[in-house]
DNA sequence: GTCTATAAATCGATAGAC
DNA sequence: GTCTATCGATTTATAGAC
Protein backbone atom coordinates (compact mmCIF):
# COMPACT_ATOMS: atom_id res chain seq x y z
CA UNK A 1 0.00 0.00 0.00
CA UNK A 2 1.17 3.83 -0.40
CA UNK A 3 1.17 6.49 2.43
CA UNK A 4 -1.53 8.02 0.25
CA UNK A 5 -3.44 4.90 1.06
CA UNK A 6 -3.30 4.39 4.01
CA UNK A 7 -3.81 8.38 5.10
CA UNK A 8 -6.75 7.79 3.61
CA UNK A 9 -7.87 4.86 5.45
CA UNK A 10 -6.86 6.41 8.42
CA UNK A 11 -9.25 9.74 7.94
CA UNK A 12 -11.73 6.92 7.09
CA UNK A 13 -11.26 5.30 10.65
CA UNK A 14 -11.48 8.39 12.64
CA UNK A 15 -14.53 9.51 10.42
CA UNK A 16 -16.67 6.42 11.32
CA UNK A 17 -15.55 6.21 15.11
CA UNK A 18 -16.69 10.15 15.51
CA UNK A 19 -19.72 9.04 14.05
CA UNK A 20 -20.13 6.07 16.22
CA UNK A 21 -19.43 7.82 19.57
CA UNK A 22 -21.99 10.65 18.05
CA UNK A 23 -24.72 8.21 17.85
CA UNK A 24 -23.45 7.32 20.74
CA UNK A 25 -23.67 10.32 23.26
CA UNK A 26 -27.92 10.54 21.72
CA UNK A 27 -28.96 7.44 22.31
CA UNK A 28 -26.90 6.50 25.22
CA UNK A 29 -27.99 9.70 26.59
CA UNK A 30 -31.80 9.14 25.82
CA UNK A 31 -32.29 5.91 26.59
CA UNK A 32 -29.60 4.70 29.57
CA UNK A 33 -26.50 2.05 29.24
CA UNK A 34 -28.72 -0.73 29.52
CA UNK A 35 -31.48 0.35 27.61
CA UNK A 36 -29.60 0.75 24.56
CA UNK A 37 -29.30 -2.13 22.29
CA UNK A 38 -26.13 -2.14 19.80
CA UNK A 39 -28.52 -2.01 16.99
CA UNK A 40 -29.59 1.33 18.36
CA UNK A 41 -25.93 2.98 18.00
CA UNK A 42 -25.06 1.66 14.35
CA UNK A 43 -28.97 2.68 13.23
CA UNK A 44 -28.72 6.00 14.69
CA UNK A 45 -24.78 6.13 12.90
CA UNK A 46 -26.11 3.70 9.31
CA UNK A 47 -23.81 2.02 9.73
CA UNK A 48 -24.17 -2.00 9.65
CA UNK A 49 -24.40 -4.38 12.94
CA UNK A 50 -21.15 -5.99 12.83
CA UNK A 51 -18.93 -2.44 11.72
CA UNK A 52 -19.05 -1.85 15.23
CA UNK A 53 -16.89 -4.05 16.67
CA UNK A 54 -14.28 -2.70 14.49
CA UNK A 55 -13.93 -0.02 16.08
CA UNK A 56 -14.74 -0.76 20.07
CA UNK A 57 -14.43 -3.72 21.78
CA UNK A 58 -17.93 -3.73 23.56
CA UNK A 59 -20.83 -1.46 24.54
CA UNK A 60 -19.12 -0.47 27.49
CA UNK A 61 -16.02 0.18 25.50
CA UNK A 62 -18.08 2.96 24.15
CA UNK A 63 -19.79 4.27 27.08
CA UNK A 64 -16.26 4.13 29.12
CA UNK A 65 -14.76 6.61 26.42
CA UNK A 66 -18.32 9.08 26.54
CA UNK A 67 -17.76 8.84 29.99
CA UNK A 68 -14.64 10.15 29.58
CA UNK A 69 -15.13 13.13 27.31
CA UNK A 70 -18.15 13.89 29.25
CA UNK A 71 -16.47 14.31 32.45
CA UNK A 72 -13.08 15.84 30.88
CA UNK A 73 -14.78 18.47 29.31
CA UNK A 74 -16.76 19.71 32.43
CA UNK A 75 -13.46 19.86 34.58
CA UNK A 76 -11.80 21.96 32.06
CA UNK A 77 -14.57 24.23 31.32
CA UNK A 78 -14.94 25.04 34.86
CA UNK A 79 -10.73 25.24 35.17
CA UNK A 80 -10.64 27.62 32.64
CA UNK A 81 -13.43 29.77 34.31
CA UNK A 82 -12.01 29.57 37.66
CA UNK A 83 -8.47 30.24 36.21
CA UNK A 84 -8.96 33.04 33.91
CA UNK A 85 -8.73 37.05 35.14
CA UNK A 86 -11.25 39.19 37.17
CA UNK A 87 -12.64 39.24 40.52
CA UNK A 88 -13.93 35.97 41.63
CA UNK A 89 -17.66 37.40 41.23
CA UNK A 90 -17.01 38.25 37.55
CA UNK A 91 -15.37 34.97 37.21
CA UNK A 92 -18.48 32.93 38.92
CA UNK A 93 -20.49 34.99 36.85
CA UNK A 94 -18.71 34.19 33.52
CA UNK A 95 -18.60 30.62 34.31
CA UNK A 96 -22.32 30.49 34.98
CA UNK A 97 -23.50 32.02 31.52
CA UNK A 98 -20.80 29.92 29.41
CA UNK A 99 -22.16 26.93 31.03
CA UNK A 100 -25.74 27.60 30.37
CA UNK A 101 -24.77 28.68 26.47
CA UNK A 102 -23.35 25.68 25.64
CA UNK A 103 -24.88 23.98 22.79
CA UNK A 104 -28.13 21.85 22.89
CA UNK A 105 -26.11 18.43 21.88
CA UNK A 106 -24.00 18.48 25.25
CA UNK A 107 -27.69 17.81 26.89
CA UNK A 108 -26.41 14.23 26.29
CA UNK A 109 -23.23 13.94 28.04
CA UNK A 110 -24.93 15.46 30.78
CA UNK A 111 -27.35 12.69 30.81
CA UNK A 112 -24.87 9.85 30.54
CA UNK A 113 -23.10 11.78 33.63
CA UNK A 114 -25.74 11.69 35.50
CA UNK A 115 -26.54 7.88 34.78
CA UNK A 116 -22.88 6.94 35.71
CA UNK A 117 -23.85 8.23 39.07
CA UNK A 118 -27.08 7.07 39.64
CA UNK A 119 -26.93 3.78 37.71
CA UNK A 120 -25.12 0.69 39.13
CA UNK A 121 -25.58 -0.71 35.35
CA UNK A 122 -22.95 1.33 34.19
CA UNK A 123 -19.39 0.05 33.84
CA UNK A 124 -17.67 0.46 36.93
CA UNK A 125 -14.66 2.64 35.25
CA UNK A 126 -17.21 5.56 34.35
CA UNK A 127 -17.36 6.01 38.16
CA UNK A 128 -13.85 5.91 38.36
CA UNK A 129 -13.52 8.33 36.04
CA UNK A 130 -16.33 10.24 37.73
CA UNK A 131 -15.15 10.45 41.22
CA UNK A 132 -11.63 11.39 40.45
CA UNK A 133 -13.00 14.55 38.29
CA UNK A 134 -15.74 15.55 40.54
CA UNK A 135 -12.87 15.57 43.77
CA UNK A 136 -10.74 17.74 41.06
CA UNK A 137 -13.64 20.01 39.89
CA UNK A 138 -14.65 20.73 43.79
CA UNK A 139 -11.70 21.60 44.56
CA UNK A 140 -11.09 24.75 42.18
CA UNK A 141 -14.81 25.70 43.71
CA UNK A 142 -13.97 25.51 46.86
CA UNK A 143 -10.98 27.33 45.99
CA UNK A 144 -12.91 30.26 43.97
CA UNK A 145 -15.71 30.61 46.60
CA UNK A 146 -12.63 30.80 49.60
CA UNK A 147 -11.08 33.61 47.57
CA UNK A 148 -14.37 35.42 46.62
CA UNK A 149 -15.35 35.30 50.75
CA UNK A 150 -12.32 36.66 51.67
CA UNK A 151 -12.42 39.88 49.26
CA UNK A 152 -15.86 39.96 50.52
CA UNK A 153 -18.05 39.42 47.41
CA UNK A 154 -19.13 35.92 48.94
CA UNK A 155 -21.37 35.25 51.92
CA UNK A 156 -19.39 33.97 54.23
CA UNK A 157 -20.32 30.37 55.20
CA UNK A 158 -18.41 26.88 54.75
CA UNK A 159 -16.61 27.27 51.33
CA UNK A 160 -17.62 23.66 50.49
CA UNK A 161 -20.79 24.21 51.40
CA UNK A 162 -20.85 26.69 48.27
CA UNK A 163 -19.14 24.53 45.90
CA UNK A 164 -21.79 22.06 46.82
CA UNK A 165 -24.73 24.25 46.42
CA UNK A 166 -23.75 25.96 42.82
CA UNK A 167 -22.97 22.46 41.61
CA UNK A 168 -26.38 21.03 42.81
CA UNK A 169 -28.27 24.34 41.34
CA UNK A 170 -26.05 23.44 37.94
CA UNK A 171 -27.13 20.01 37.47
CA UNK A 172 -30.56 21.07 38.55
CA UNK A 173 -30.97 23.67 36.12
CA UNK A 174 -29.68 21.55 33.12
CA UNK A 175 -32.20 18.87 34.18
CA UNK A 176 -35.27 21.30 34.17
CA UNK A 177 -33.97 22.97 30.83
CA UNK A 178 -33.82 19.25 29.78
CA UNK A 179 -37.03 18.47 30.82
CA UNK A 180 -38.61 21.33 29.35
CA UNK A 181 -36.52 22.36 26.43
CA UNK A 182 -39.16 24.86 25.07
CA UNK A 183 -38.10 27.48 28.25
CA UNK A 184 -36.60 30.75 27.29
CA UNK A 185 -35.15 33.39 29.51
CA UNK A 186 -34.42 30.67 32.18
CA UNK A 187 -32.54 31.02 34.28
CA UNK A 188 -31.80 34.18 35.06
CA UNK A 189 -28.13 34.25 35.66
CA UNK A 190 -28.44 36.85 38.28
CA UNK A 191 -30.85 34.91 40.46
CA UNK A 192 -28.29 31.98 40.55
CA UNK A 193 -25.33 34.54 42.47
CA UNK A 194 -27.76 35.93 44.66
CA UNK A 195 -27.58 32.75 46.37
CA UNK A 196 -23.90 33.25 47.18
CA UNK A 197 -23.51 37.42 47.20
CA UNK A 198 -23.78 39.14 50.57
CA UNK A 199 -26.97 41.75 50.41
CA UNK A 200 -24.20 44.84 51.40
CA UNK A 201 -21.78 44.01 48.28
CA UNK A 202 -24.78 42.85 46.45
CA UNK A 203 -23.41 43.70 42.22
CA UNK A 204 -26.38 45.30 40.30
CA UNK B 1 -64.03 -21.04 52.07
CA UNK B 2 -65.59 -19.21 55.26
CA UNK B 3 -65.06 -15.56 55.72
CA UNK B 4 -62.03 -15.65 57.95
CA UNK B 5 -59.37 -17.35 55.49
CA UNK B 6 -60.94 -15.56 52.81
CA UNK B 7 -59.69 -12.41 55.23
CA UNK B 8 -56.11 -14.40 55.55
CA UNK B 9 -55.68 -14.33 51.50
CA UNK B 10 -56.49 -10.95 51.29
CA UNK B 11 -53.83 -10.35 53.50
CA UNK B 12 -51.40 -12.29 52.19
CA UNK B 13 -51.96 -10.63 49.38
CA UNK B 14 -51.70 -6.98 50.63
CA UNK B 15 -48.49 -8.38 51.75
CA UNK B 16 -46.68 -9.73 48.74
CA UNK B 17 -48.01 -6.77 47.13
CA UNK B 18 -45.99 -4.15 49.27
CA UNK B 19 -42.92 -6.67 49.38
CA UNK B 20 -42.40 -6.40 45.54
CA UNK B 21 -43.41 -3.01 45.46
CA UNK B 22 -40.68 -2.18 47.90
CA UNK B 23 -38.16 -4.44 45.76
CA UNK B 24 -39.51 -3.17 42.66
CA UNK B 25 -39.08 0.86 43.96
CA UNK B 26 -34.90 0.01 45.41
CA UNK B 27 -33.99 -1.96 41.61
CA UNK B 28 -35.42 0.38 40.00
CA UNK B 29 -34.30 3.53 41.26
CA UNK B 30 -30.67 1.76 41.41
CA UNK B 31 -30.96 0.23 37.63
CA UNK B 32 -33.22 2.15 35.41
CA UNK B 33 -35.97 0.54 34.35
CA UNK B 34 -34.57 -1.15 31.18
CA UNK B 35 -31.32 -2.23 33.22
CA UNK B 36 -33.99 -4.08 35.99
CA UNK B 37 -34.70 -7.50 35.36
CA UNK B 38 -37.68 -9.38 36.49
CA UNK B 39 -35.54 -11.77 38.90
CA UNK B 40 -33.88 -8.53 40.81
CA UNK B 41 -37.15 -7.71 41.76
CA UNK B 42 -37.96 -10.97 42.89
CA UNK B 43 -34.78 -11.36 44.49
CA UNK B 44 -34.69 -8.50 46.29
CA UNK B 45 -38.19 -9.79 47.36
CA UNK B 46 -37.15 -13.02 48.28
CA UNK B 47 -40.32 -14.49 46.12
CA UNK B 48 -39.74 -16.92 43.43
CA UNK B 49 -39.88 -15.63 39.43
CA UNK B 50 -43.43 -16.61 38.78
CA UNK B 51 -45.23 -15.64 41.34
CA UNK B 52 -44.83 -11.48 40.57
CA UNK B 53 -46.94 -12.30 37.47
CA UNK B 54 -49.47 -12.83 39.77
CA UNK B 55 -49.77 -9.87 41.78
CA UNK B 56 -48.67 -7.77 37.85
CA UNK B 57 -49.73 -8.03 34.15
CA UNK B 58 -46.15 -6.84 33.49
CA UNK B 59 -42.79 -5.63 34.22
CA UNK B 60 -44.43 -1.64 32.61
CA UNK B 61 -47.16 -2.62 35.31
CA UNK B 62 -45.20 -2.25 38.14
CA UNK B 63 -43.10 0.60 37.17
CA UNK B 64 -45.85 2.50 36.64
CA UNK B 65 -47.87 1.94 39.69
CA UNK B 66 -44.14 3.33 40.93
CA UNK B 67 -44.11 6.21 39.49
CA UNK B 68 -47.86 7.29 40.14
CA UNK B 69 -46.61 6.77 44.09
CA UNK B 70 -43.51 8.56 43.58
CA UNK B 71 -45.12 11.47 41.56
CA UNK B 72 -48.93 12.14 44.06
CA UNK B 73 -46.76 11.60 47.29
CA UNK B 74 -44.13 14.44 46.23
CA UNK B 75 -47.43 16.70 44.71
CA UNK B 76 -49.44 16.14 48.02
CA UNK B 77 -45.98 17.23 49.78
CA UNK B 78 -45.86 20.00 48.36
CA UNK B 79 -49.83 21.16 48.21
CA UNK B 80 -49.60 20.37 52.01
CA UNK B 81 -47.22 22.90 52.78
CA UNK B 82 -48.53 25.67 50.09
CA UNK B 83 -51.64 25.09 51.88
CA UNK B 84 -50.78 25.60 55.29
CA UNK B 85 -51.02 28.77 57.76
CA UNK B 86 -47.96 31.20 57.85
CA UNK B 87 -46.60 34.03 55.90
CA UNK B 88 -44.94 32.50 52.20
CA UNK B 89 -41.89 32.40 53.40
CA UNK B 90 -42.68 30.79 56.86
CA UNK B 91 -44.40 27.97 54.14
CA UNK B 92 -41.48 28.01 51.66
CA UNK B 93 -39.03 27.20 54.65
CA UNK B 94 -40.87 25.03 56.21
CA UNK B 95 -41.43 22.72 53.23
CA UNK B 96 -37.62 22.91 52.12
CA UNK B 97 -37.19 21.95 55.68
CA UNK B 98 -39.87 18.91 54.98
CA UNK B 99 -38.41 17.83 51.96
CA UNK B 100 -34.66 17.64 53.43
CA UNK B 101 -36.03 15.58 56.79
CA UNK B 102 -37.37 12.77 54.40
CA UNK B 103 -36.05 9.19 55.25
CA UNK B 104 -33.37 7.38 52.67
CA UNK B 105 -36.12 5.64 50.84
CA UNK B 106 -37.39 8.42 49.37
CA UNK B 107 -34.52 8.56 47.14
CA UNK B 108 -35.22 5.35 44.90
CA UNK B 109 -39.02 7.04 43.95
CA UNK B 110 -36.80 10.37 43.43
CA UNK B 111 -34.41 8.32 40.98
CA UNK B 112 -37.88 6.51 39.90
CA UNK B 113 -39.07 9.89 38.58
CA UNK B 114 -36.07 11.07 37.29
CA UNK B 115 -35.92 8.52 35.09
CA UNK B 116 -39.26 8.58 33.92
CA UNK B 117 -38.41 12.58 32.61
CA UNK B 118 -35.05 11.42 30.98
CA UNK B 119 -35.32 7.83 29.80
CA UNK B 120 -36.60 6.93 26.88
CA UNK B 121 -37.36 3.34 27.75
CA UNK B 122 -39.88 4.19 30.68
CA UNK B 123 -43.26 3.31 29.68
CA UNK B 124 -45.44 5.94 28.23
CA UNK B 125 -48.37 6.13 30.67
CA UNK B 126 -45.73 7.11 33.52
CA UNK B 127 -44.15 9.97 31.82
CA UNK B 128 -48.00 11.32 31.24
CA UNK B 129 -48.41 10.98 35.06
CA UNK B 130 -45.17 12.99 35.06
CA UNK B 131 -46.66 15.98 33.30
CA UNK B 132 -49.89 15.48 34.94
CA UNK B 133 -48.50 16.30 38.39
CA UNK B 134 -46.00 18.81 37.47
CA UNK B 135 -48.05 21.08 36.02
CA UNK B 136 -50.06 21.17 38.83
CA UNK B 137 -47.02 21.79 41.17
CA UNK B 138 -45.49 24.59 39.11
CA UNK B 139 -49.29 25.99 39.33
CA UNK B 140 -48.94 26.23 43.60
CA UNK B 141 -45.10 27.24 43.86
CA UNK B 142 -46.08 29.89 40.99
CA UNK B 143 -49.27 31.15 43.52
CA UNK B 144 -46.65 30.73 46.69
CA UNK B 145 -44.29 32.85 45.27
CA UNK B 146 -46.37 35.71 43.86
CA UNK B 147 -48.52 35.76 47.16
CA UNK B 148 -44.77 36.62 48.54
CA UNK B 149 -43.65 39.51 46.47
CA UNK B 150 -46.90 41.42 46.94
CA UNK B 151 -45.87 41.11 50.52
CA UNK B 152 -42.48 41.99 49.94
CA UNK B 153 -41.14 39.08 51.44
CA UNK B 154 -39.53 37.92 48.01
CA UNK B 155 -37.68 39.27 45.14
CA UNK B 156 -40.08 40.61 42.40
CA UNK B 157 -39.15 38.97 39.21
CA UNK B 158 -41.15 36.09 37.39
CA UNK B 159 -42.74 33.75 40.05
CA UNK B 160 -42.64 31.55 37.32
CA UNK B 161 -39.11 31.64 36.84
CA UNK B 162 -38.90 31.73 40.86
CA UNK B 163 -40.37 28.22 40.41
CA UNK B 164 -38.50 26.38 38.22
CA UNK B 165 -35.40 27.77 40.06
CA UNK B 166 -36.51 26.09 42.97
CA UNK B 167 -37.37 22.67 41.71
CA UNK B 168 -34.78 23.04 40.28
CA UNK B 169 -32.23 23.66 43.04
CA UNK B 170 -34.70 20.92 45.07
CA UNK B 171 -33.79 18.48 42.28
CA UNK B 172 -30.24 19.40 42.29
CA UNK B 173 -29.50 19.31 46.19
CA UNK B 174 -31.24 15.59 46.41
CA UNK B 175 -29.22 14.58 43.22
CA UNK B 176 -25.80 15.80 45.20
CA UNK B 177 -27.11 14.02 48.59
CA UNK B 178 -27.56 10.32 46.76
CA UNK B 179 -24.58 10.76 45.30
CA UNK B 180 -22.56 11.43 48.34
CA UNK B 181 -24.56 10.04 50.74
CA UNK B 182 -21.92 10.65 53.91
CA UNK B 183 -22.56 14.46 53.46
CA UNK B 184 -23.84 16.25 56.77
CA UNK B 185 -24.96 19.72 57.26
CA UNK B 186 -25.69 19.95 53.86
CA UNK B 187 -28.37 21.76 52.56
CA UNK B 188 -28.20 24.67 54.43
CA UNK B 189 -32.10 25.57 54.07
CA UNK B 190 -31.37 29.63 54.62
CA UNK B 191 -28.94 29.22 52.15
CA UNK B 192 -31.43 27.89 49.58
CA UNK B 193 -33.57 30.50 50.77
CA UNK B 194 -31.29 33.60 49.79
CA UNK B 195 -32.17 32.92 46.40
CA UNK B 196 -35.52 34.12 46.45
CA UNK B 197 -35.65 36.59 49.49
CA UNK B 198 -34.65 40.48 48.69
CA UNK B 199 -31.67 41.85 50.86
CA UNK B 200 -34.03 44.65 52.33
CA UNK B 201 -36.58 42.09 53.43
CA UNK B 202 -34.40 39.52 54.40
CA UNK B 203 -34.77 37.22 57.60
CA UNK B 204 -32.29 36.07 59.79
C1' DG C 1 -13.36 -1.36 5.38
C1' DT C 2 -18.08 -3.17 5.33
C1' DC C 3 -21.68 -6.36 5.35
C1' DT C 4 -24.81 -10.58 6.45
C1' DA C 5 -25.44 -14.75 9.04
C1' DT C 6 -25.14 -17.03 13.18
C1' DA C 7 -23.63 -18.56 17.67
C1' DA C 8 -24.42 -18.28 22.61
C1' DA C 9 -26.55 -16.34 26.38
C1' DT C 10 -30.37 -13.81 28.55
C1' DC C 11 -34.89 -12.13 29.60
C1' DG C 12 -40.07 -11.47 29.89
C1' DA C 13 -43.93 -14.09 30.26
C1' DT C 14 -46.73 -18.49 30.59
C1' DA C 15 -48.05 -23.29 31.96
C1' DG C 16 -48.87 -26.54 35.08
C1' DA C 17 -47.82 -29.13 39.42
C1' DC C 18 -48.31 -28.85 44.46
C1' DG D 1 -50.87 -18.87 47.05
C1' DT D 2 -46.34 -20.49 45.51
C1' DC D 3 -42.96 -22.78 42.89
C1' DT D 4 -40.18 -24.94 38.87
C1' DA D 5 -39.76 -25.72 34.00
C1' DT D 6 -40.00 -23.89 29.59
C1' DC D 7 -41.29 -21.22 25.41
C1' DG D 8 -40.31 -17.50 22.38
C1' DA D 9 -38.12 -13.45 21.39
C1' DT D 10 -34.18 -10.47 21.85
C1' DT D 11 -29.35 -9.23 22.43
C1' DT D 12 -24.20 -9.09 22.45
C1' DA D 13 -20.48 -10.59 20.10
C1' DT D 14 -18.11 -13.35 16.47
C1' DA D 15 -17.18 -15.54 11.82
C1' DG D 16 -16.57 -15.30 7.28
C1' DA D 17 -17.70 -13.48 2.54
C1' DC D 18 -17.02 -9.44 -0.50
Amino acid sequence: MSPRVEEQNQHIRDKRKQQLLAAGAKVFGERGYAGTKISDIVGEAKLSHGLIYHYFSSKEDIFIELAKTAFMTSYEAIQQAVQSSGSPFERLQAMTEGIFATPRESGHFFLIALQTNTSKTVPEEALAISKEYSGKTFDLLQELFQEGQELGEFVREDPMGQALMYTSLLNGVVFTRLTYPSLEGFPQIAQILRMFTDSGFRKE
